[in-house]
Parts: C-alpha cells; structure tokens; sequence
DNA sequence: TTGCAAAAGTGACCGCGGTCAATAACGAAC
DNA sequence: GTTCGTTATTGACCGCGGTCACTTTTGCAA
C-alpha cells in the first residue's frame, strides 16, 4: 500500500514541470536539459530523476498535455463529413508533432495501443485518437462516404501508420520549402479510404 | 577534389567493421558500445569518428548490409502471387528488425524514401526495397489479385508504413508469448491490396 | 635521400543523462 | 515538545558518446 505523497513532494513536481515547459517554450524541446531544468527549479538532480523515471518520462507528461489538448479540439470539432475534411482534423497534431523530431520519437516510443500503463499520459492519448477515429469512421461508414468492409478499428489503426509514416518521410527531408505533412497525408488517406468507384 | 584514401585508412576501416560485427554477433546491436570496439580494434576513439559521423553511423553500415542481404533474398524469391505469400516474403526483414529496438530506431531515422545521399547504404536500400514492391504489385495487378485503382508505388510505400507500424506496436508491448510480427501484418496488407468483393 | 604537406591517428577532455548511499525534512504518536 | 519511522532530497560520481588540438605516418617531388 502506498501512501499519499506529501505537500512539498507535490509542489516540487509542479515547480519542476513549469520550469521544463518554461524552457521547452524558450528552447523547444530538443533544447530541453536535465541540468537547466533542476538548476532553475533550485532542486538536485537526483531529484527529478525520483519524481520521473528519465528525461523522456518528464517529456511525456508536458507532450502528453499537449497531445491531450489537440484531441480535445478534434473531439469538439465533431465528425468530418469526407476524406478532407478528416485530413483537415488531424492536421493541427500533424503540425505539433512536426515540429521536433523530438516528440516523434517520444509518441512512437509510446505508441503501444491499448497498452499496459494507463496512467501514462501519452499511452492514453493513443487510445484515445484511436478510438475518436473509429467513433468518426464509423458514422462515415454509415453516410457511406468512405468503404464499408474493413471495421473501423482497423482502419484508425491504419491512419496512425499513415501518420507516422509521413512523419517519418518529413524528418528525413530539411524541409526547406517543402509541402507540409498534411498534404502529403491526403493521398494515402484516399487510397485506404475511399470507396471504390 | 577529394584524395583516394590510403591503404593503412581502408585497413582501419575494415578492421573497425569486423570487430562491430563480432561484437554484434556476441552481444545484439543494442550492446555496442564505442570504447569496445576501439579497444579491440586496437585504435584511438577519435579514429572511429573519423571514419563514421557517429554511433549510428557505424550501425548504419553493419544493419544496411544485412538489409541488402535479407532484400537479396526477397528478389531472388520472385514475385508472389498473392496476399499471403507477400506477407511471406516480408516475414524475414521484420523478424530481423524485430530483433532489436536499435535497428527499427536507426532504419526509421534513415527511412527518407528518395533521399539526399545515395551512398548511404540504408537509404539506398529503402528505395530499393520500395522499388521491388513495386514492381510485385504491379504485376500482381496486372493478375487481377490485388486492386487496381492506387499505383503501386503508392502501394509500396503504404506497404512500409504497415512494417513500421506493426513493429512500432511490436517493441511497445514485451512480446513474452506474443504473435509474430508477420501475423499483425496481414490484416493491414488484405485491408490494404484486397480488390473489392 | 631527404624535405614536406597532406592524410591518418591519438587521447585527454567535455557534455549530459542517470545512480545511489548518505542526509534532511516531515508528520504521527505519545 | 521529543521521538522515530517514513518520505523526500542531495550531490558526488559514473558511463558513454563525441570533439579537437596535436603527433605520427605516408608518399610524392626535388
């Protein structure tokens, strides 16, 4: 049986999260360092490594956040009606995501559907876009703007890989003056979708 | 204008390659660590790196060969001539990825399709390999089983992001008696290439 | 043979993530 | 208040990848 944590335990916790988010915004994410982090949160180092399990465990919380709250807006922006309108949906995580290779890695690192810790910030975002998704394709399966035949499970499923692989092909690039991730999604989105004529 | 190396400089590279090698047989790719392989190679750190960017650099030459082989392998097999023999086919490159984290990581940090430095032994294998789907897809087009409407480069290319997939998931739970990676692939690939009933 | 510039190799040094035995702060019981 | 077991924090230390000013080797040319 484990005990309630303590006041000041809580307190650290916060204190060491804003300052990573303070520095995540001055620095972006890859610039984060654990030694920045625990010198202006005026804490040891030993310290954050007790409050979590690595640097990628602190990450995981503030990108989980993040992830979080771009679901939050999917979710409120309601089911897309076709194939564009979906590529448009999941463009803002698109974006977030394709800022830093940073979080790619982290979120695939993570990415274990349905998997065993469910208080993991970021393992739970992944349920939850794979089940949105499902949600959305189902009601498009039933306007019959999309095919029919596979379960929805699978197809959202499917857009994760998609996702990830055009985020993969867009770190591989500089992409100096190159289309963004949503555009490059679109085709694929078709193909796996799109009702045979 | 660049030199032609000296003989001592390909011997030391040579010397560096086989010595990664033995130890990757010994202790898997993951337990490679820098100072033992100049130790064994009898070289100073700083020569390694003068012969390779990084780490990762060196891993890129060992896993690139071993990818050539295992492609090697899937073209002197020929084309297949349906789902589950394709299925088959890939089998032996996602158990090898399977293997170790290291691999997936670095193939999909080199996996720009089409990228920049052709010399680059990874990248020139990811474009082969997605020219060799290609071209199987194409002709299992043109026998009528698998559908017809998306090219099949853009097959192929869904194809890859199927492989990452399913090994993302793969390396994300800890596979004590769980399915062969090949087995979660194929619901994605029927999904995927199955004409429409 | 010898002189010499470019190529190859060296190893002390650094950055940074992560560990752990030791220590301090907390809060419940009396 | 004092005591005492638990919880929280500390910081010197380590491992390991990567750097760079310097030394050695090489092979061409005088």
């Amino acid at each position: 049986m484990t005990r309630a944590p303590q006041k000041r335990r809580l307190e650290t916790r916060a204190k060491l999260l804003s300052v990573a988010a303070a520095i995540v915004q001055e620095q972006g994410y890859s610039g984060l360092r654990v030694e920045d982090v625990v010198a202006r949160a005026g804490v040891a180092k030993g310290t954050l490594f007790s409050h979590f399990k690595d640097k990628d465990g602190l990450l995981a919380v503030l990108i989980g956040e993040e992830v979080t709250r771009l679901l939050d807006g999917m979710e409120s922006a309601g089911a897309p009606s076709d194939i564009p309108g979906l590529t448009a949906r999941l463009a803002p995580h698109l974006d977030y995501v394709a800022q830093d290779r940073v979080i790619f890695d982290l979120l695939l690192r993570y990415s274990g559907t349905t998997a065993a810790e469910p208080d993991e910030v970021v393992t739970a975002s992944f349920t939850r876009q794979v089940a949105l998704l499902a949600r959305w394709l189902q009601y498009m399966q039933a306007a019959g703007s999309i095919r029919q035949s596979p379960p929805p499970q699978l197809l959202a499923e499917g857009i994760q890989a998609f996702l990830n692989h055009v985020l993969g092909v867009w770190f591989c690039m500089e992409h100096n003056n190159e289309a963004p991730p949503a555009r490059t999604l679109e085709p694929y989105l078709k193909a796996w979708l799109q009702p045979p004529a």
